[in-house]
RNA sequence: GCUCGGAUGGUGGAAUUGGUAGACACGCUGGACUUAAAAUCCAGUGGGCAGUAAUGUCCGUGCGGGUUCAAGUCCCGCUCCGAGUACCA
């Protein structure tokens, strides 16, 4: 039984004399404090070695503490930075925590305890957790996003980006003092920028007349961050917005109260000015294939043609997006978003009943229910035409809801027999379905194969589809009624939230117009509330702050009643989203405490960018877009030598736990063992794994004392052979389901060493893989048995200075030889293999020899650290190993006279015969058909050939 | 629906460019040591058939085809599982 052995390890730990034994607990404590001590991991920023900057995705620092599957990815690059630092290099290799965040803030409404305080604990804990599985981080670089020295930079780099536009022309941002120089020359007429799609034209003369507000409103349409309506989800008895996953059937998934659709400022980021070139940095850097992909598919890009559609009996015209203008001769009808701005003007009166009902209609549905209810088709006739722009038919315009307001122009032109969508909806309304396609049948659906010439189609007739589209969009250029256009699926990201615990904005309202605070007042620390909850009048929860207004005379954060509107102003009230710190993090790490810059330049130029990025891809989409973003900013500005920050990224598969599970007989107060149940109903309930050993076998009395139900607690057990046996699922390691691991009890009971070098023999790192501890025993083992290696006469130490022999040399080195490969593929898994192997061997050959253990114990070391210093030591050496040089493979070790060729069959493998590296072809041939097996086998046959491939395998065919 | 992964013993997983399938472990079985246990060590362990045995032989990498002297690996067609994404015009 498991517990026993524990039990058993962790006495014989204790009471035995150091020295004699595997001591994990007292050399594990030992190396840590001298690491700590003696600072052997700080990186210098200046070196004359050569740079590499491993870095690992920082942790919100939850109040849950970390499981096994947490360090997983820290293992990993840790063995990589130690690896790095023998071969020579200066490794910069930090850690650090999101610091803001949700669960903090939700503790605090729950509690009142405040989010810094139970933050705080929670780093405590953390850095406990993380200092006792022996990392190399460099914790003089420590950053805390919640830390106001960290975030005055955010709120800095904030300022920035409110500063800035995006010139097209020059295809980067540029200062907003730039822009503005254009518009008192120029007016916006010649200015190509990244902009809202609905600023107006002006010339010079008019920009100089408008007044400040005016002014601000345009400048604003072009900011890198503005100031937006948004529509948002708003939930006015939780007093907040919610994102779609928090909405179920229309109702907050907590509480279920009711979500309403409302526009609200808010501030937003123009990420979509980067999309192109977001796209485009992919292929400079070595990341996963599906992360990549899935970055290609969020940004969405597309390629079509802008049309302009004038409307009959109109002044007004709109635009549609399409990517397919050689099927414009296909258009039936049109369909417009029922948000679109001109449906409310071009409804005809007979239609406006109708219309206004469906327009409230989807109103009220939220965008998931819309999106996941595609079955429905459902529209209306606005009573409208269109005009074709090149037949001038008229064209009915529609409203429906399959038409988004957020992607494109909010309007389609509907070519049913080409689009399926378009088809269904001209199905569902009897409307017209004309066929553009030669010889393609349209009765059953639309053809959406672009391999189909084009007919019925004026000037492009016969012409395959690249064609057309060629021509079609020639023709809309030259009518001035529309153009080629790249449009992108991906969306400016709201930059607001209206929460406690995150970065406040240095930011106040004149009149209702956003002012950035000056840069030398940073930070704009948070203030102090009494209730993390929104106001009651619903405003963010800073809206509870008493002290929250800005004097621009004192130029410091004054008590609202203050506020006077000439020198005293309101302060924002919203704060940043979860991922603002973690946008740029990676560079402060090189510089983490320089109060002067986010970072220092020369500190940029000498570190640049992370080598190794090791992190989960959830954040596939999230942050490791948005901080590619803020990059190619920062770069834009010359603020960072480099657009894209990290070369190389590995995302480590999750480490699922295995949850047990115990049987209750539905309506009775009874558990019955999992072998036992048969027909009868059960409620299958989660049971702690800590109460189960690894035969799968429920310990009751500890589940009766920990289980929080009373009820559950007096239960009755049916057993089978005297045990309750419960079932097993892998799923998810999560507290919720009862099946999380705690390294610190592994650390306790196995060791550091134990835990690195299992969690990375678990299997690929990559890799979704369950959690067993069961199979621990079998790298605790090998530990040992390293450690004996090192301490054969009765548990002292001895090494000899005997010169090795073959055997043992070429053990060291094929050992050298995988590791070094291993690491390089991120094979970890496999290089603990390799080590049991060596020491498997090394033991059966009883070497002793200091040529051979003590390279070995470098080998190591990336891997088990502690032991591998303590061994270092005991070889008489001093100082840290982990700068000691890795040993350095040598092929001649390995140089094989013999081979021990596998003879097949026809395929099959039957016997092995030694034969020389030295012979070619023909020898080999007449060396194999010579043995007597070979015979026995063909048994009399004559071979009709036979295979050589010499250093490898011999196969007879015949 | 689309995109991307994956499927190998009882279990986790090995297997460079196609070349001895199951390395290394866990578990299990048997043995040594021990009063006993733990720890440690030794041996065996994909399945079937034949044989007292050494051994021989057939089948085996989700399923069905194919290429090849040779396929876990390459090609074509499926099944199942996982992740992401979702009316994108």
């Amino acid at each position: 039984m498991l517990e026993a052995n524990r039990d058993h390890t962790f006495v014989n730990n204790h009471i035995r004399a150091s020295g004699m034994k595997y001591y994990f607990n007292e050399i594990e404590a030992k190396w840590q404090k001298y690491w700590n001590e003696n600072q052997t991991f700080r990186a210098d920023n200046k070196s004359s070695k050569e740079k590499f900057y491993v870095l690992d995705m920082f942790p919100y620092p939850s109040g849950a503490g970390l499981h096994v599957g947490h360090p997983l990815g820290y293992i990993a690059s840790d063995i990589y930075a130690r690896y790095k630092r023998h071969k020579g290099f200066n490794v910069l290799h930090p850690q650090g925590y999101d610091s803001f965040g949700l669960p903090a803030e939700q503790y605090a409404i729950q509690t009142g305890q405040h989010p810094a305080k139970t933050t705080r604990e929670n780093i405590k804990t953390y850095r406990r957790q993380l200092d006792q599985i022996g990392f190399s981080f460099d914790w003089s670089r420590e950053v805390r996003t919640s830390d106001p020295s960290y975030y005055k930079w955010t709120q800095w780099i904030f300022i920035q980006l409110f500063e800035s536009y995006y010139c097209l022309d020059a295809d980067r941002a540029r200062d907003i003092s730039e822009l503005i120089r254009i518009f008192e020359q120029k007016g916006n007429l010649k200015v190509n920028a990244a902009c809202d799609g609905d600023v107006p034209e002006f010339s010079a003369e008019q920009w100089h007349v408008f007044d400040e507000v005016k002014k601000e409103t345009i400048l604003s349409q072009y900011r890198l961050t503005y100031l937006s309506e948004t529509e948002v989800n708003w939930c006015p008895a939780l007093g907040t917005v919610l994102a779609n996953d928090e909405i179920v059937n229309g109702v907050s998934e907590r509480g279920g109260y009711p979500v309403v659709r409302k526009k609200m400022k808010q501030w937003s980021m123009r990420i979509t000015a980067y999309a192109q070139r977001l796209l485009d940095g992919l292929d400079e850097i070595d990341w996963p294939q599906p992360l990549k992909d899935s970055q290609t598919n969020w940004i969405g890009r597309s390629e079509g043609a802008m049309v302009r559609f004038q409307i009959d009996g109109h002044q007004d015209n709109f635009e549609v997006f399409t990517t397919r203008p050689d099927t414009i001769f296909g258009v039936s009808f049109m369909t417009l978003a029922p948000e679109h701005g001109l449906v409310s003007k071009i409804t005809t009166d007979d239609q406006k009943e109708a219309v206004e009902a469906y327009v409230l209609a989807t109103s009220k549905r939220s965008e998931r229910d819309r999106m996941s209810d595609v079955k429905t088709i459902s529209g209306v006739f606005t009573g409208a035409f269109a005009v074709h722009p090149f037949t001038g038919k008229r064209i009915p315009i529609w409203i429906g809801d399959y038409v988004l307001a957020s992607y494109g122009t909010g309007a389609v032109m509907a070519v049913p027999c080409g689009d399926q969508r378009d088809y269904d909806f001209a199905k569902h309304f009897k409307l017209d379905i004309p066929n553009i396609f030669e010889d393609q049948d349209i009765s059953e659906g639309a053809v959406e194969d672009k391999n189909v010439r084009i007919t019925n189609s004026d000037f492009i007739d016969g012409m395959n589809s690249g064609e057309a589209i060629k021509r079609v969009i020639e023709a809309l250029e030259g009518k001035k009624i529309g153009q080629g256009k790249v449009n992108y699926r991906l969306r400016d990201a709201v930059f607001s939230r209206q929460r406690y615990w995150g970065e406040p904005f240095p930011v106040y309202y004149v009149n209702g117009v956003p002012k950035m605070i000056e840069e030398d007042c940073l930070p704009i620390t948070l203030p102090e509330v009494e209730k993390y909850l929104p106001t009651e009048d619903g405003k963010p929860p800073l809206g509870n702050a008493s002290v929250w207004a800005w004097n621009t005379d004192t130029r410091e954060i004054v008590s609202n009643d203050q506020i006077n509107h000439s020198s005293i102003f309101p302060l924002e009230l919203n704060t940043m989203p979860g991922w603002a710190g973690s946008s740029w993090y990676f560079n402060r790490y090189m510089d983490a405490s320089n109060a002067e810059s986010f970072c220092g330049k020369e500190a940029l130029d000498y570190w640049r960018d992370v080598d190794l990025y090791i992190g989960g891809s959830e954040h596939a989409t999230g942050h490791l877009l948005y901080s590619r973003f803020w990059q190619k900013f920062l770069f834009d500005k010359g603020l960072v030598p480099v657009h894209e920050y990290a070369k190389k990224l590995i995302n480590q598969g999750m480490i699922l736990g295995t949850s047990a599970y115990v049987y209750r007989i539905e309506g009775e107060n009874t558990f019955v063992s999992k072998g036992l149940i048969g027909d009868q109903k059960v409620q299958p309930l989660h049971v702690d794994v800590a109460l189960v050993n690894a035969s799968n076998e429920l310990d009751i009395e500890g589940f009766r004392r920990h289980t929080m139900n009373k009820d559950l607690a007096k239960a009755d057990f049916i057993l089978e052979d005297g045990k309750y046996v419960v079932g097993r699922e892998v799923e998810k390691m999560s507290k919720s389901k009862y099946n999380v691991v705690n390294p610190d009890d592994i650390c306790r009971d196995y060791g550091a060493d134990t835990l690195r070098l299992y969690e990375m023999f678990l299997g690929p790192l990559e890799q979704a893989k369950p959690w067993n501890t069961a199979g621990i025993s079998g790298v605790h083992g090998f530990l040992k048995r390293l450690w004996k290696l090192f301490h054969p006469d009765n548990g002292l130490f001895f090494v000899s200075d005997e010169k090795p022999d073959a055997q043992e040399l070429k053990t060291l080195h094929k050992t050298i030889k995988k590791v070094d490969e291993d690491i390089a593929n991120f094979s970890f898994n496999t290089s603990v293999s390799s080590f049991m192997i060596a020491v498997n061997e090394l033991t059966a050959m009883k070497c002793q020899k200091r040529a051979i253990l003590e390279p070995l114990a470098v080998l190591i070391s990336p891997y088990a650290p502690h032991i591998a210093e303590e061994l270092w030591e005991k070889l008489g050496n001093t100082g840290s190993i982990s700068t000691a040089e890795f040993p350095v493979f040598e092929a001649r070790y390995l140089v094989e006279s013999t081979k021990n060729y596998p003879v097949s069959f026809n395929g099959k493998m039957r016997f092995t015969k030694e034969l020389s590296l030295d012979l070619d072809k023909e020898a080999i041939e007449k060396a194999v058909l010579e043995d007597e097996r070979t015979q026995q086998q063909l048994g009399g046959r004559v071979p009709k050939k036979v295979i050589v491939v010499p250093g490898k395998i011999v196969n007879i065919v015949g």
